[in-house]
DNA sequence: ATGGTATTAAATTGATTACTAAAATAAACC
DNA sequence: GGTTTATTTTAGTAATCAATTTAATACCAT
């Protein structure tokens, strides 16, 4: 791995190793939720999660689309969601799949 | 996944995601190397060296072993091991393996 | 033991990060 | 228009983290 790669990677490793971001990658496996829902889940206040999401969006991680005052938010890098299915074999086997 | 698993997870993650932090993982993909090694490959001082391979030995991530007045580290989590591989193919899919 | 190399520990400083609460935006509904 | 709901932004504070310097320790060779 170049320099410049261990870079970026170590980046996209630590805006996901927040255990409420990384909860809510793990949330949004395979479905989208609003800020709402991921705030029912996560035991925090809506800004809180807002600012954690806002992180995930200007890493690249996440992406989100608008209906009515909703905003629903799912994963937009194919990597990502390898990575965490990968994570979850390797840390929690038990979980199916 | 579990809170419990999160948060272990997450702190896992953490450990990795220094750019030195990480870089040293790489260096230790597959085989052990000295902490002077290590300064040698990373461009920074001995001292700061020392104190990522304690962060990442806290974290059960590196193993070591003493041969002389020399420190050889290596990598003692298989699933750690894992991860960097799975990371290095999806991040930079040019490395052979 | 002495000198030299390798490694670790402690303490300081500066920078980054996280959380809270409050104010602001934006879109729905009556 | 005014109210409610959902989300974002801002500002402030507290906490954590990173790099450097300095001091200390361990080990080998002579």
């Amino acid at each position: 791995m170049k320099d410049e790669q261990i870079e970026a990677v170590a980046k996209i490793l630590k805006s996901m190793s927040h255990p409420i971001r990384l909860k809510i990658l793990c949330l949004l496996r395979d479905r989208e939720l609003s800020v709402g829902d991921i705030r029912n889940e996560v035991e925090t206040t809506n800004a809180n999660v807002s600012q954690h999401l806002n992180i995930l969006r200007n890493q690249g991680i996440i992406d989100f689309r608008k209906d009515a005052n909703f905003i629903y938010n799912r994963i937009s890098d194919k990597r990502i969601l390898d990575l965490i299915l990968k994570m979850q074999k390797l840390f929690c086997p038990e979980l199916g799949k």
